[in-house]
DNA sequence: AGCATTTGGTCAGGGCCTGAACGAAGTGGG
DNA sequence: CCCACTTCGTTCAGGCCCTGACCAAATGCT
């Protein structure tokens, strides 16, 4: 068995088309003389590789450098839906898309009610499978070609075998959904990654604000972690790793759906901020209404100043900030974003997350946020992670295909 | 500005050449088409490698392949001591170094005593300048090439500046320990690196058991930890990552150094174990003695069975798990190592520290382990840090250099 | 119109890897 | 003892990729 790959000249001419790639979505529309600056390169080699990416189809002339002095440069920038990542996402009450190009942009958006939980893996990946097919057609009407397809599942994934170990709240055990989407959709198996719903969106909250260290928590009546370092996402030995949800915050606290007392999603889940806020009969506690409405009518109650609302959020901010300290003693990221139902509350949740950060964190200078996705940071996280293999390598995107479409 | 560098066909190159080292690293002598062979390189190429690194010095002739049929190989080994990285430790009680060769050989160990709290940092650095000095002796002596320098602190480190920013243990604030030794001993500034002690120790437990997630947490009378995921340690945004010592666990809890309460490390500490095991007048107490002498005490009274010395090791070991529990929950490492004075008494505190994490964490297999590498740990990690920029990049070694030589 | 300036393409050149060919250095059967 | 066989390591042509120099093209300024 060989020790390690090689280094070849194609992998210098796979990191030479990447960082061009890079720095076009970075900085937009470049003519070849600006890119041969930043990149670094000869002019000789930026005008091959762009010709390279141009037959690949990724970028495309656009326009004229006007202003200054001299030639004016042929400005090339990537093409819009040229390469596109699909993400897509199951929820306890919803299968979604979400398909994105290379320069960031979103060029479909899809979300269909299914009760997962209640119809079954098997009807949950058909209506999933319909939404893939969506996606996939929405990429071919923008002449573009899939990078991948990465599922977002609330569990513990097997990303290796592309199938979902564990997940409780769908009542999921062992789903090979890869495999089951690459059959109801044609797409080839090594197109398909599942991965967990905390890191996907951690990956989408670290390309909103790119520094390297970032710590994302997200909940609902389960709670999340995603965490980027270096970087890099951190998965853990075995995947694992940002279960922060069942950390044993307090010994005689309330049981835990995990079998043991006190764990830290029995404080700050959504279950949590009900239980405290709400009585059994209340609308909020409809396990049948959306969940988007359901922390509408929360937030209504919260601006009018509702006391008990307003308690019950204050309560769970604090219980947040104490596992939200430990996480950021641990990891010093430079931002912890707060993802899921606590996206949707921020007014009320990350002051008292600020309060206990400040008061138990060493390390200065931690910046807590709600997440501005929301909810379908996953998704976006998915098309986000399907695309990060064209970004490193842009020779996957074939030639033939592109000049056969010229 | 450039926005990342390209890539050369240098890079190949190194990339080659630092490939054909690991794999010496890893298996020993081998001929030049066992290392085509594992490479994947083609007998040319490695032909053309191995002659390079011979140039440099870090390879030699290691007699033939005796086995088999056909020609013999010409065996090729790396060459002892020929690339040594220094690991240099300040511990309150010590200055000490470590050399170690590419082959993770040790070439060269000492320890010497010093009250570092007591002398300040000049006079401490004086004398890690003479330790460092009889390092670079060793390493002439053994006709090496020293790769770097890499001084272990327990304190917050800036690694960018070289310089220790709070290290309250050894009652340093400030200090300027790259250019104090740079100084001091004639080596260039940029061969010179400082770094926590648990992080380095982190990276040679990670040396010495190869598993790409690993958490090393170290104990004296603070709690340090060094986070290792996906092969890379884990700094943080502004390199506070690791400082769990100061993870709040019992709001109710004794007062800590930092001014809070009930911080991990008021209770698993050297401190709290001496206090649960022992009176104030009792020599294991008296802080002028050795810290092995005094753990070789404590080690002695658990032998034989004394009750209180037993009850306490139980109740450190029972918040140890606690406080490891909330690390694997989070990170999901293969491997947790006990450091420092852990390390000293494994047979009673890996069994707490095991039943805690079997109780509280969701993930399986995760082993727990004594460090073989106790009090040198961080010395080690610093040697191992300093050659791992000549793994990554052979090249580092000049030709010409080693052309003088032969 | 002429000149300075900038762009972008072409071409020789050198570094690096590959594959084929070949001499070298052993083993083992006849 | 000799020769076939096997494996090793070097050499050489060939191809890929980047660089640097050169040059035609395109534009603003005088």
């Amino acid at each position: 068995m060989a020790d390690s790959r090689p280094v070849d000249q194609a992998d210098l001419r796979r990191g030479n088309l990447a960082l061009l790639v890079r720095i076009l979505r970075e900085h937009g529309a470049l003519s070849r003389a600006q890119l041969a600056m930043r990149s670094g390169l000869s002019k000789a080699a930026v005008s091959s590789l762009v010709g390279d990416l141009e037959l690949r189809g990724l970028v495309h002339a656009a326009g004229v450098s006007s202003g200054g002095l001299g030639r004016p440069g042929r400005l090339v920038a990537l093409r819009p839906g040229s390469a596109c990542g699909i993400g897509l996402d199951v929820h306890i009450g919803h299968v979604g898309a979400v398909v994105t190009d290379l320069r960031g942009e979103t060029l479909f958006r899809r979300r269909v009610a299914c009760e997962v939980p209640a119809v079954g893996p098997e009807r949950a990946l058909d209506e999933l499978a319909a939404v893939a097919g969506a996606a996939l057609a929405a990429v071919s009407a923008a002449g573009g070609h899939p990078a991948g397809l990465t599922v977002s599942v609330p569990g513990l994934v097997d990303t290796d075998a592309g199938m979902v170990r564990f997940a409780p709240r769908l009542r999921w055990r062992d789903v090979s959904v890869a495999a089951g989407l690459a059959a109801r959709t044609g797409v080839r198996l090594a197109d398909l990654a599942v991965d967990n719903d905390a890191n996907l969106g951690a990956m989408a909250e670290h390309a909103a604000a790119p520094v390297p260290d970032l710590v994302y928590v997200t909940g609902d009546f389960g709670i999340g972690g995603g965490v980027i370092t270096g970087g890099r996402l951190v998965r853990g030995a075995i995947g694992f790793a940002g279960e922060i949800g069942h950390m044993p915050m307090d010994p005689l606290g309330p049981e835990c759906s995990c079998g043991r007392r006190g764990c830290w999603e029995t404080q700050v889940g959504l279950g949590a901020l009900l239980q405290a806020g709400a009585d059994p009969g209340d609308p909020v506690c409809d396990p049948t209404l959306d969940l988007d409405e359901r922390m509408a009518i929360i937030r209504a109650r919260a601006e009018r100043g509702d006391r008990r609302t307003r308690h019950a959020l204050h309560q769970i901010g604090s219980a947040l900030g104490t596992g939200v300290s430990i996480v950021v003693n641990m990891l010093n990221p430079a931002v912890v974003v707060l993802g899921g139902y606590f996206a949707a509350l921020p007014e009320w949740l990350v002051e008292p997350v600020r309060a206990e950060v400040a008061a138990r964190v060493l390390a200065p200078g931690v910046r807590i946020a709600g997440s501005t996705l929301g909810f379908a940071a996953p998704a976006t996280g998915g098309a986000l992670a399907s695309l990060r293999r064209v970004l490193a390598d842009p020779t996957l995107i074939s030639r033939q295909i592109m000049e056969r479409g010229t």
